[in-house]
DNA sequence: GCAAAAGTGTTGTAGGTACACCCATGC
DNA sequence: GCATGGGTGTACCTACAACACTTTTGC
């Protein structure tokens, strides 16, 4: 008879263009690793398909509104749970960390966002979890316009380059790179600037449209970056 | 008190340049759906990894010597198992179908190669996971130098471009696919002539130099096709 | 000598990269 | 008026796509 857990876990990605990249981890409430950072997750229920119980996790522990979900991996080494086998399907997550403000309840003390640079140390298996969602990621924003997920609704696009520079940790021309995205034609100008709090040239409010780019996608247009 | 399976299924790919691209498909032992075709795969045992239980089924139910092995997706909606709920993490393997053969044992009746045009029905939501596994596939093809993985160890050119045509599923110009490959620098000619058993211009037998493949790409080169 | 398979170069073009100055705003 | 941030065009060059005839072999 097989006595082998089910979880799952979570990655969850947010971005501030003053800060960078960074990533929600929740304080531990029981053990083990009582009181250290992991990543959001615990056990899927018997009836629960596994994005239904990313999704109730994820709002059960930290209260995130998810603007984009995919699975990840699969990671089940008879000991990356130190008491029980505990297999776990990892996800990551898009989110726009200042649409909604975080609300622990059960399962965790604490959550909190942590910038990608500055991460404590983890419980279980969760750095290597970790690592392979920001491969994905990187490797994702390459060939997918899921960026957008990460920024409000409207933005400059000053946002979208930092985004792309920060998360790719490379110099971005940005006349290149305006081009680029222009030549795909589904940003929309919602006519309104920008407000800078300090001086500067206030550039137009952006939006992605993302109706535009399934048409596109569609008839067999390919986004690359 | 949880109460999922876990189990794990593979995508075994076989290709013969005269036959094209092949699936290894079982027919099931015992219910359910017992006497259909379906994926090789199994229940993963208490202290076994994922990686470790895929080997093993794949041995026990079919014998195939596997090339390169990779993990592809997890599914795990509650009713994709009629009788109970298990999750199966899936993977996708490549092998060279003529380098060994097939001897199926235990939990299986039969294992057969089937052409991927010429499919039988599939049990569980093995459609699903094949289809998974054939997109993954042919993405990875555009990446990364995996097709060597389906050739015998020494082949002809014409081996190589008949497999991306045939598993792309489009024209390739011979001239321009040669002058790409050649360009990387990392097929060895062994100095052999193929042997062909009609008429026709024998090519030079060609073999995948991996580790230098491993030195370009280590040292920040990357395969593209 | 003919049918089958493999070998071989050139040219046009699209797209990527590199690069520097002007404009709007806040203080 | 100056500091800050946003906006804009051109020239070079590389890389991909298109394309047809010759050579070697078996029968």
């Amino acid at each position: 008879m097989q006595s082998i857990k089910v979880a799952v876990d979570a990655v969850v990605f947010g971005y501030l263009p003053a800060e960078g990249l960074t990533v929600l981890l929740i304080k531990r409430k029981e053990p083990p690793f009582k009181g250290k950072w992991a990543l959001p997750g615990g056990l899927v229920k018997d009836k629960e398909s596994l994005d239904a119980a990313v999704e109730r996790e994820l709002k059960e522990e930290t209260g995130v509104q998810i603007n984009y979900l995919e699975q990840l991996y699969s990671f089940g080494s008879p000991k990356r749970d130190p008491r029980n086998r505990v297999v776990s399907i990892s996800y990551y997550a898009l989110v726009r960390p200042d649409a909604f403000t975080l609300a622990p309840s059960t399962d965790a003390l604490e959550a909190k966002w942590f910038n990608i640079e500055d991460l404590p140390r983890l419980a279980f298996d969760h750095p290597i979890i970790l690592e392979k969602a920001m491969e994905r990621l990187q490797a994702k924003l390459g060939y997918e316009p899921i960026g957008f997920e990460l920024l409000d609704e409207v933005f400059p696009f000053s946002d979208l380059e930092k985004l792309y520079a920060s998360l790719l940790d490379k110099k971005i021309d940005r006349r290149n790179f305006k081009k680029k995205i222009n030549s795909y034609g589904f940003l929309i100008d919602t006519g309104k600037k920008q407000k800078l709090d300090g001086p500067g040239r206030p550039g137009p409010l952006l939006k992605f449209d993302k109706k535009k780019y399934f048409q596109l996608k569609a008839s067999g247009f390919s986004f690359e970056i």
